[in-house]
DNA sequence: GTCTATAGAACGATAGAC
DNA sequence: GTCTATCGTTCTATAGAC
């Protein structure tokens, strides 16, 4: 039950996945899926059920090779901070959308199958930059002001915003824009990493939320 | 030319309104919006060349609402940070997705007629970020660390991004998270608002970032 | 397992009466 | 200006030969 030669299938399936990505799950058919998998009518039907099916079936090998490169990026050998800045400063292409997350308006969002994979791959994202955030904050180059949970929370959805308004103004500098308030951000509320862990607490000055707002 | 009674022409747009909202531009159909507007296909037709054009008015009609909510907003007699925190915590109805950037992965976004509303609708709002944190900056209640422009982009972002969340994780909590950071980091950026105008430089203390961060 | 042929419904748009 | 009727196409899916 494995080792076979390309069948029809994979082709079905490299084709749903170039085809999610470039025109998502609703503006896609399955004669276009066919048409450009090289495939006739009948495979289609024989593999899957039907397009929910090879959808789902695409969305998770996106996932898992996405999630496989982020999870390289963030395994890097390099200081937390470091690593969600190289994160942050990744190469995108920005007019092309979110491989994955490109799907979040679509009404195929509220079936399971189709996403179980989008949010597995932001999940993991946010995990991994949440992890990285808590280690600096462990080692003191991260601001007692901002809870990482929080902060890992809005680097991820600035990422995905940035997305959305580079699409929206057509305009890939939109997103770069985003990324740029974001790492000014980080570098406001961190301190310089290598330096000396701090055994004292990170001085009187930086007001923990309960001293700045009018909350 | 004006002077007239609630005309079918008005029926169709305001249906149209109501399900590019809820279902995006290319799963809404012609029919569909004849079904709930009450009206014929001669009326659509008559009105409107065809359907992009009944989708470019219902989009104009609504970025004017929208920017009317968000120019009484940012319009508000309250100090800039204030404004800023007002919009990041506006309710929302985070699983709907936003009214109008909900379009922003659809082929649509290519045809300037339909992609001009939605970037009119999220550039005045990062346009007013902008004003209030320059403001803020001016009078001393934002710190240098991190540039006006910079950051509107990021809580823009932050907001867009926060609907993709909220969206992929089914769940209205992944974009308060977001937002939540957003504020906390805002927090950490700035001082106190009513407090005297800085005639001299932001005081050792809470942290302009010139005492916390790399910078 | 792969193919061609086709079904039944919905698509966007048009015709033409009133 | 509004309506009903219908066009030709595409949609998702099935039938059935090979």
């Amino acid at each position: 039950m494995a080792r076979q030669g390309p069948s029809k299938r994979e082709a079905i399936v490299e084709a749903a996945k170039a085809l999610l990505w470039e025109r998502g799950y609703e503006a896609t058919s399955p004669r276009d899926v066919l048409a450009r998998s090289g495939a006739g009518q009948g495979s289609l039907y024989h593999h899957f059920p039907g397009k929910r099916e090879v959808a789902a079936a695409a969305l998770a090998e996106m996932a898992a090779e996405e999630i496989g490169a982020v999870d390289a990026l963030f395994g890097a050998p390099a200081p937390p901070l470091a690593r969600v800045r190289a994160y942050l400063t990744r190469e995108r292409e920005a007019l092309r959308g979110c491989r994955l997350a490109r799907l979040a308006n679509e009404a195929a969002m509220e079936e399971p199958a189709l996403r179980a994979p989008v949010a597995a791959y932001v999940g993991r994202i946010q995990a991994a930059l949440r992890g990285c955030l808590e280690e600096a904050r462990a080692a003191g180059t991260l601001a007692a002001t901002v809870e990482p949970g929080s902060l890992a929370a809005l680097l991820i959805a600035a990422v995905e915003g940035g997305y959305v308004l580079a699409r929206v103004h057509w305009d890939p500098g939109a997103m770069r824009a985003a990324l740029d308030g974001a790492v000014q951000v980080l570098d406001a509320v961190s301190r310089p990493e290598g330096a000396a862990p701090p055994s004292r607490p990170p001085a009187p000055a930086r007001g923990s939320a309960s001293g700045s707002g009018p909350a």
